[in-house]
This record gives structure tokens, sequence and C-alpha cells, in this order.
DNA sequence: TCCTAACATTGCCGTC
DNA sequence: GACGGCAATGTTAGGA
């Protein structure tokens, strides 16, 4: 690749989005941005694993002759109702609220 | 939370979310709610329309052969203040030196 | 605003991404471009300014005594309704097909 | 669309949604439906238990001083294969020059 | 290949 | 005025 480290950066130099008073980028901030960095990336690996988990498991009904697309909306359903019944109960309480109940 | 409960009710008292002096619900305060709503909703629906409007753009752009994605990248340049896209440019440069990149 | 016309790029280069046998960047396909990406910034701003609209109108809900936020969730109702009817229509002919009727 | 119509049902023959030589609903089909879905619905909620902890790290960093929307750039970039940088890159240099940016 | 639905990101509103 | 949560938008991946 073509980057190379330069540490030849100005430190003490104070902006909203460094750090203050930490060596700018060659210190522990570097340390504390790349720690950042790889721990979201990290998480968002297991994530993708956990995609793929679910792909696999839907090769399997599928294999065993389910239909994915039925079943994907099944989940959908049941993944939106609770998300309702939260409305629900939120919508009442603005309306209580409305009313200065 | 956003709203407290009005401990100061008196019955007949108005509510701080009910236009005051107006017959609650049955009279014309659901008239100009009414008319809130509707007007909301079709401003609404312009907006959808507009929305189309831009995504058959991008599809003619697309079928000339041009790069949405970096239409898209392009447009959002030009909304931005120039100072903040130096900024942004500036911070990323910035960052991926501390990170060797 | 700043920026200015560019007439000195290279013709005649293929890319996927540059529509064939057009003068690449100093001819048409740069009128192109700058037509899409003009007919989408006036769009956006149209977009903007109902959207601008639709915050008066709240405004003005509010100045009036209504709660912003419940009108919001009742028009949020009544564009999920339409959807849900759909919804389920679709669901019950997925469920026929799955049965292979 | 999807699926066709299978026309070619026969009283007691198979649906090609239905595993073969199960109890169609009530025995085991059903059970095995109900673990896929299950499955899938755990995995789901790990996912989202993922996405939360990536919020927290977001915050976190945002505490410590740092842009976040810059660093999801980089991660975004880092994600990418460097080819698709470079190429995504020149193609938005050569429209801002077609456009004269 | 096109289109829809999930996802991630951005911007907004309300609060402290 | 900053922060956090919430809603809307834009983008991306999967299915038809």
């Amino acid at each position: 690749m073509a980057y190379e480290a330069d540490d030849d950066l100005d430190a003490g130099m104070d902006s909203p989005h460094l750090p203050k008073s930490d060596p700018a980028v060659g210190g522990i901030a570097a340390d504390r941005l790349r720690s950042v960095i790889e721990r979201v990336e990290r998480l968002e690996e297991e994530r993708k694993a956990l995609a793929g988990d679910i792909k696999d498991i839907f090769s399997e009904a599928k294999s065993a002759g389910f239909d994915v697309k039925v079943i994907r909306q099944i989940i959908r359903i049941r993944r939106q109702e609770p998300a309702e019944v939260e409305e629900q109960e939120t919508l009442l309480d603005i309306y209580r609220r409305a009313l200065g109940m």
C-alpha cells in the first residue's frame, strides 16, 4: 500500500477533534484511535459472521423444502408485532400527556 | 423525559396541549388538527414525488454510463461549505497519518 | 460559485463509467454530467423547501397549542396502515404459493 | 413473479414447499420450521447487540474528542479493496475536472 | 437485471 | 450549547 507513517506533524495543536494535551498523532491519541477502529472492525466481523450463519440456516431450510421467502415474512411479522405493542403504549402515553393526565 | 405531568390542572382548566377556549375535541380544534394533518400529508406526497424524479434522473445517468455513486458524492461535496470539506479532508488525512495509512 | 470549467482533459479514454465515444470529460459527456447534477440539485432544493413548509405547519400547530409529537405519531400511523393492508395481501399470496394453490 | 402455480398437483402429492413425507403442518415439519425461525431470531438479536456495542465504542471515541464521522470514513476505506478505493477516487477526480471543480 | 427490503448513516428535536 | 435518542434518508445487499 502507498501510505507511510508520517511522524513529523506539529504537536500541541488544538482542535475540537484532536484530544487536547495528547501528543497529536504520534502518541497515545493515535493508539486510542487505533484501538477504537480495531475494536469496531472486530465487532463488525462478528456481525458479518452472524449474517453468514443466518444465511446458512436459510439454505438448510430451503434444502429441507421450506419456502424461504415465506419464512422471512413470518420473521418480519414477529419482529413487527412487539414493535407495534411498544408503539401503542407510547401512543397511549403521548395522548395522556397531551391531555395533561 | 419529555413532558411532565401537569399537576396544576383544575376542573375545566386548559391543558397546554389543547388549544385554549376551544371545544376540546369535537369542535374547531379538531378541524384545525385535521387541517394540519392533511396539509402535512399533502406536502409529504409531493416530497415523495420529487424523490421519484430524482431516482429517475439517476437511472438515466446510469444508463448513460455514469457512476451514480460518484455523482452522489459530488453532489454531497457541492452541498457542503468549502470550509467544511477542507476540514473533513484534513482530519481524514491526520487520522490516516496517525494510523500510518 | 467558485468552480470554473476545465476543458484540458484527455479525450478518447474508455472506462465503464465514462460514456464511450464521447469526448471524455471536456465535451458532451461533461455537459450531460453537469445537467444531471444540476437537475438533481434543483429537485433537492424543492424537496428542502417542502420540508421547510412542513416544519412551518408544525410550528404553527405548536403555537396553536397542539402537541407536535402526537401529531407526528398520528401521521405515521396513517401512513403505515395502507402499507399493512398491502402486506397482508402479499402474505396471503405467498402462503398460497407456498402451498401450491 | 417468483413462484409459478404448481398445476401438476394431484391429491396427496407433495408440494415443493412442504417437506416430503412429513405430516404437513402438525408434525415434525412444523417443529423444524419453528426451529429455523427461532434460531434466526436468536442470531438477529446477537447482531443487534453487537450493533449496540459498536455504538458504545463510537460514543466513547466522541467523548475522547475524536470526530466519529471521520473514523467511520476510515473504517469504510479500510474495508474496501485498495483497488476500489483508487478507482472511486480517480473517478471522482475525473468528474470534478469535467465540472471544473 | 431490476427492484424491494434491510442496514447504516445522517440530521433533527427535545433535554439537561 | 452539547448530548443523546429518534426519525428520515441514502446506500447496499438479496430476491424475483
